[in-house]
DNA sequence: AAATTTTACAACCGCACACCG
DNA sequence: TCGGTGTGCGGTTGTAAAATT
């Protein structure tokens, strides 16, 4: 058998957590800090499993969360780093910042491993013909709706035709790593007003953060904003110290510098993939990247 | 307009690892 | 070294909302 549970589930809540239920747990974590979760429900008057007040802090209460849709370049990390690291969401979360390896799992789950699945179907069914795009693009081409969303399905199905060509070979060992190693704990900006709607996770974009406000930098190449340190407060706003005036530019060309990168890397990945005896430096190669 | 199906995502669950006494 | 506890992770489920029939 395995260890107990984490608690006693008698007379417990479970299932959606009420606003109250989050005012309750933030003004805790406020005033005593995130951590012993086991005991943190008591205290805090929830009757909640520590582990479900830990996940829903982590989830969704937490205010670094950035929500909203994910970005055709997140898309695109995703996909990259997921062909490299596999069902790590924790690892490929920690290089998406504001977002969680729950979130980057389900829109996996939802949205591109249907899109590769569809892929390898048409191409099997077709293989002399390229691609005639996932069903959800042809739903979204014979509604009228001209929401510039026709455009991304078609650099979506571009997408699926170089991602089935990237080989998913490599499982390292996970590590564990925290996931914002530069986040600034500020109590002065922290709004709950912004994160207590609870159920409502799509409904907060286009209020609060908008993607462009949100830093595109990877927590660990931090070398990616010309060494600039980055503080994160909790309004998802970025500044850059000694001074924020460069934000733009710097924002800019780490996103620059974030594509070539990621275009390195994986190429270096397919080199070592090529190479005879790679497995011990696809291993290193694979650390290198979790450091 | 109602019924049915699909989608999206919050939440739950079990397991494994790290840490500490 | 060992056992208990805390925490984190990934897989899975439940369900409300949206889309389709």
């Amino acid at each position: 058998m395995g260890r107990a549970p984490c608690c006693s589930k008698v007379g417990l809540q479970r299932g959606p957590w009420t606003p109250r239920e989050d005012t309750l747990l933030m003004k805790y974590i406020q005033e005593h800090g995130e951590g012993r979760w086991r005991s943190l429900p008591k205290k805090a008057g929830l009757l909640r499993c520590g582990k479900s007040c830990r996940l829903r802090w982590m989830n969704y209460l937490r205010p670094d969360i950035k929500r909203g849709n994910i970005s055709a370049d997140e898309d695109d990390l995703i996909v990259r780093l997921h062909s490299l690291l596999g069902n790590r969401w924790s690892l490929i979360a920690g290089r998406l910042p504001g977002r969680t390896d729950n979130e980057i799992k389900n829109y996996w789950n939802s949205h591109l491993s249907k899109r590769l699945k569809n892929n390898k179907e048409q191409t099997s069914k077709n293989p002399t013909t390229t691609h005639k795009g996932a069903p959800k693009c042809e739903q979204k081409k014979k509604s009228n709706k001209n929401d510039g969303s026709i455009a991304h399905c078609e650099e979506e199905e571009e997408e699926e035709e170089e991602i089935i060509t990237k080989t998913k070979v490599h499982l390292p060992k996970p590590v564990k790593v925290s996931s914002f190693p530069n986040l600034t704990w500020s109590n002065d900006s922290f709004d709950y007003g912004m994160v207590i709607s609870s159920g409502t996770s799509s409904s907060s974009q286009g209020e609060g953060v908008s993607d462009a406000e949100v830093l595109n930098v990877h927590p660990f190449w931090p070398e990616l904003v010309n060494d600039a340190i980055i503080h994160f407060d909790y309004e998802g706003n970025s500044t850059t110290d000694p001074s924020s005036q460069n934000n733009v530019a710097a924002e800019n060309q780490a996103q620059a510098q974030d594509h070539n990168m990621l275009d390195k890397i994986y190429e270096e990945y397919q080199q070592l993939l090529k190479a005879e005896d790679h497995h011990d430096q696809l291993d290193s190669f694979v650390q290198s990247l979790l450091v």
